[in-house]
RNA sequence: CGGGGUGUAGCGCAGCUGGCUAGCGCGCCUGCUUUGGGAGCAGGAGGUCCUCGGUUCGAAUCCGAGCACCCCGACCA
């Protein structure tokens, strides 16, 4: 992508209504802008990193045995009626009416839908178990929305439905659903921690939550590395309360480590929850009827990406890790009227492109320090920078986002070393 | 919903104890100069001062109501 055809439109000035780093940042980087309270629109930069994180929970999931599919956004008020959650959810349901006034909710999470899916396809244990996963927009009436994208109204959520005959059956999955959130915030990049939860609004019996390591988190934990042990911490009560109580691991007795945390992903252990209350059943070996023994698993995709933030920026901006970054390098010809300049910064980019990487060029009129502070402002990882100065002695540089590290490179050697780097 | 705060150009802000044609920085447009960490000069465009109502000869400024947005709390991916 060529920066001056691009629509990415980067701040100087912090907005006012943000307060966190990670807020602040995909504003002041043109990755999203705010429509409304707690709804967002993804600008093509901050779109392009929220497929790269889909991408990753989807290979993941698949590798996992589960099946994505898309469920619809409206939900009929019966449905949710039967698990007698239209009352439970209460307001933070989004609400419409049809021209026949008709009510329908806008889906806050899928349990209802996909149960429903799932009993009328479904009737033999023969067909089970299925798991079955979906990437949609969300719509929660949060009572406070807050920190742009990281608590909204809309919001994009993978979430994972497993159906099974028995608990035995639930257990391998839940498993696999563990080791594959495991896999999934590794990749992104993540600092984080699995902790037992409660389940809330979703239910349940058994839950766990998966917490990002950030100290502008929403929750808090305490953890013992060494013993593998986290725990979540009650918040301090009372207003003048701010020091935190500590806590003795409960296996080695040595005081825990303490850390506010942002929830990314949440697993829930459902039995038959929804599927008793909708009669959803199947037969089992001996002719039985019985209701699913279900699980669900849920991923805040949205909230990743400011997850991913908050844990790697700086004063300058983002620092994307690798693997989640928009782009892989930023070619950056410092002075488009120099010829040569221009010429050899075009060459490398198409390049980069012809050997299937994905690059960004800055062929702005713009003075070099724009291009620099723009470049580490979007967190690009690597700068592939082409200067007067540098061609004078035959020299381009390759410059790295969270190091500062510095190669000068003939040209022939830039494209090995920029492929060694991406790929170490 | 309870408590606190803010609303003036795309962004950041000043002006507000009642007074002329509403101002500054950044950004944007034109030209010239500049070109390794958000350039300089010159010219220019851009405003329902959140909305409605009230007080007044006169309101961005005072009063009232409403709306929006942000922060703290309960809720959650």
């Amino acid at each position: 992508m060529k920066l001056s055809q691009a629509f990415i439109p980067t701040m100087k000035e912090i907005p006012s209504e943000a307060q966190i780093p990670s807020h602040q940042l995909m504003l002041r980087a043109g990755m999203i802008r705010k429509l409304s309270s707690g709804v967002y629109e993804f600008l093509p930069l901050g779109y392009k990193i929220l497929k790269k994180v889909e991408q990753i929970i989807r290979e993941e999931m698949n590798n996992a045995g589960a099946q994505e599919l898309l469920l619809p956004a409206l939900h009929p008020k019966e449905l949710w009626e039967e698990t007698g959650r239209w009352e439970i959810y209460g307001d933070e349901m989004m609400k419409v009416i049809d021209r026949n006034k008709r009510q329908f909710g806008l889906g806050p999470t899928h349990e209802e839908v996909i149960t429903d899916l799932v009993r009328k396809e479904v009737k033999s244990y023969r067909q089970l178990p299925v798991i079955l996963y979906q990437f949609q927009t969300k719509f929660r009436d949060e009572i406070r929305p807050r920190f742009g994208i990281m608590r909204g109204r809309e919001f994009i959520m993978k979430d994972c439905y497993s159906f099974d005959k028995d608990e035995a059956g639930l257990n391998i999955n839940y498993q696999k659903m563990v080791q594959a959130y495991k896999n999934i915030f590794t990749r992104c990049g993540f600092d984080f921690r699995m902790v037992q939860a409660d389940s809330g609004n979703i239910g349940g019996n058994l839950s766990h939550e998966f917490m990002v390591l950030a100290n502008t988190g929403e929750e808090a934990i305490h953890y013992c590395d060494a013993c593998q042990v986290t725990m979540k911490a009650k918040e301090p009560e009372g207003e003048a309360a701010t020091t935190v109580e500590k806590q003795l691991c409960p296996a080695c007795q040595k005081e825990m480590k303490y850390s506010r945390v942002i929830e990314v992903g949440h697993t829930f252990n459902l039995g038959t929850k929804y599927s008793a209350k909708m009669q959803a059943t199947y037969l089992d070996e001996k002719g039985e009827s019985k209701p699913y023994i279900m699980g669900c698993y849920g991923i805040g995709v949205s909230r990743i990406v400011a997850a991913a933030i908050e844990q790697s920026h700086d004063n300058n901006g983002i620092i994307w890790p690798k693997q989640i970054s928009p782009y892989q390098v930023i070619v950056l010809p410092l002075d488009v009227t120099n010829e040569p300049v221009r010429k050899t910064g075009e060459e490398l980019y198409a390049q980069l492109l012809s050997q299937g990487i994905d690059a960004l060029i800055d062929d702005r009129d713009e003075r070099a320090g724009v291009k620099f502070k723009d470049a580490d402002l979007i967190g690009i990882p690597v700068k592939l920078i082409v200067s007067t100065r540098g061609l004078a002695e035959g020299k381009i540089e390759i410059k790295l986002r969270k190091t500062g590290e510095v190669f000068k490179l003939s040209v022939v050697e830039a494209l090995p070393k920029i492929t060694e780097l991406i790929q170490a």
